[in-house]
DNA sequence: CCGATCATGTAATGTGTTACATGATTGG
DNA sequence: CCAATCATGTAACACATTACATGATCGG
């Protein structure tokens, strides 16, 4: 229901290409939107029909040609009207949750691995938080706001900050757990 | 791809008909997965006919009849082979952080209508925690951990509980920073 | 010359959502 | 008698994932 309008809001920061956009979901956007190149290719062509965006052939030597997309004043007025709607619940998938829940129906064995893979995982984690501190350091030295849409960027990276701190400490806590059970 | 292992836990847990899962996936099991009675009632059918779970025809007087499903040793060895998988990364959906980024390309009017909603987001956010804590101190009464299995189910409700908070905190730092805008 | 990157897509399948559909009992 | 709860499903559509497909240039 809103790759349309994470991609608008992209568009809006920057325009780009398909395959552009792909990149960003793989980045920025997709702390807390993913997509893959197929939707966004199949989202851009319905909304380029639809007249929300503009494409203008951009001809690149040595490179295939690449289709720019902007954001019209449909596009925008589009965006508006959605910022005004009320915000859905996200729907939960959270695959380790269940996993963890699953441990009490394997043996030690099993219990074992999943232990080595929660660890796994949390390095994982890890790497991401690191990612984050460093973009922050880079792109909001200082703590200095500068324009709006900068402090908006930045509350939403400190949201994916916060929330891969309290992960890791969560998966500290299934660790605890799992190696306090009775073997 | 893991909606047919939450219901095999959830029915190893304690043997149900669809329509209790589709209950249970609106309360506990929905903290970290969700699905509908539609997508339910169509996974118990594939799952049966793939020999996973069996269903026994509960009579019950006054009520229509029920099948209680229950997980077969096929579905256990599904179970387990599933948790010696990796976990994937979750797929995130976070539609407020694309809202965030959005308000700045809206007005001053359309910035004020989202930090209303912030806050009644917000709101949401609190009452869950609420109920989270309620059944904490129902289910988990001086801290003391039971058998394994509530051990276990207990480490993925404070994951729950450390999961609202984090987002209240980080509401409260997206409602800071909507009041902080130049307008 | 080979792998990575740039650039765009189609096709098939799988999953999820929304709407529709039925019918009984219990409690107010 | 009416709304809520129990109980089960189908059908149509929307959305997401995986695999397949092409072809150019750049750097080592």
């Amino acid at each position: 229901m809103a790759l349309e309008h994470a991609i608008l809001v992209s568009l809006l920061e920057q325009p780009g290409s398909g395959y552009e956009l792909a990149h960003r979901f793989d980045r920025s956007i997709g702390r807390f939107w993913t997509a893959t190149h197929q939707q966004i290719y199949r989202v851009l062509a319905r909304m380029g029909t639809d007249g929300w965006i503009t494409a203008e052939q951009v001809g690149q030597y040595g490179r295939p040609d690449k289709r720019r997309w902007s954001v019209t004043g449909t596009g925008h007025a589009v965006l508006t009207d959605w910022l005004r709607e009320e915000v859905q619940p996200e729907a939960v998938r959270h695959e380790l949750a269940v996993k963890v829940r699953g441990a009490a129906f394997t043996d030690r064995a099993g219990r074992v691995a999943l232990l080595v893979e929660v660890a796994r995982y949390r390095a994982d984690h890890e790497a991401v938080l690191a990612r984050y501190l460093a973009g922050e350091r880079r792109d909001f030295p200082g703590g200095v706001p500068g324009d709006d849409r900068a402090a908006l960027q930045h509350v939403v990276l400190r949201g994916g900050i916060a929330y891969e701190r309290m992960v890791l400490a969560w998966l500290d806590d299934v660790l605890a757990t799992l190696r306090g059970l009775d073997h």
